[in-house]
DNA sequence: AACCTTATTGCAAATTTTTGCATTAGCAAC
DNA sequence: GTTGCTAATGCAAAAATTTGCAATAAGGTT
């Protein structure tokens, strides 16, 4: 998952925001991570690159790319995960039993989002949900 | 928002937990807030009426809620909120310029339900969500 | 290239949340 | 009512996250 077929830069700044270096490395670090990975775990690769970049400064900048939604910010097994918004949206069906974590095309959620729009005026970001609940495995255990 | 009437004992019994004076407070002091609320809110809380309560044991039984769905977390406005999973589910739309929260019945997301549990067999709690986006108001400015 | 405005960073401290472990106390069985 | 098993709590320390503020630097303007 790269990032480099969106121009990021433009859409920092036309928000009247600033490039830096350091928001260049935390971006490069969530995208090479290429799956779902924690803040804790970001800084720890940032650091290993710039030991000189701070703790905070990489929590602000994910806050940051997540309001600018560069990347995507979801809750997964207990833990707040991110990723970059890549070219191919999708959500997670995760199970609350067995922990296991699904993935899902978003194609799912146009109707739910048509919905939303129509009848709410919301125009919802459905781009990274993260949805729990029970897998298919987990049910026809407890049927017993 | 009460719990009285759901028979919260039984269903802490029959899965092998135990009831205790703190989980009793704890829920007592989540119904009580009404709507959404934080860990540390409902701690100060608890910590008003009995002191003698440790701040990792109102932590761990907010989760422990969670996992048994007597309450719902979700992320409102970049905080994690707490509320009872009461008579009357429903969803939030979150708008991401104005943070305002609104409330949606959630019979909106029936179809949506169906749908998880047809093609992916997949049962979804589709108890509390928040869905963050552009509200009504924030997307006539945004044309301007 | 020098200048200005103010967004962004680093630092240190505060706050929030999690964790390991010894002790306590539900509650089911007798 | 006693006993026994083990879930749950308190405590203290660690880890994660947020915050205030002074110093720095991005990037538009001259
Ligand atoms: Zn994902
Ligand atoms: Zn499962
Ligand atoms: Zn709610
Ligand atoms: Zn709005």
């Amino acid at each position: 998952m790269s990032h480099y077929n969106i121009d990021y830069v433009q859409k920092i700044r036309e928000q009247g925001y600033r490039m830096t270096p350091q928001r260049q490395i935390v971006l490069d670090t969530v995208c090479e991570q290429g799956g779902h990975a924690t803040a804790s775990q970001i800084y720890d690769s940032v650091n290993a690159q710039q030991p000189a970049i701070n703790r905070a400064t990489v929590y602000r900048i994910l806050d940051f790319f997540c309001d600018l939604q560069l990347v995507a910010k979801a809750e997964i097994g207990g833990q707040t995960m991110f990723e970059v918004v890549g070219d191919t949206p999708h959500h997670h069906l995760i199970c609350r039993q067995c922990e296991q974590v699904m993935s899902l095309p978003d194609y799912h959620f146009t109707e739910l989002a048509e919905h939303l729009l129509v009848e709410h005026g919301f125009e919802a970001d459905l781009s990274h949900l993260a949805i729990t609940g029970l897998c298919a495995a987990c049910r026809s255990v407890e049927d017993d």
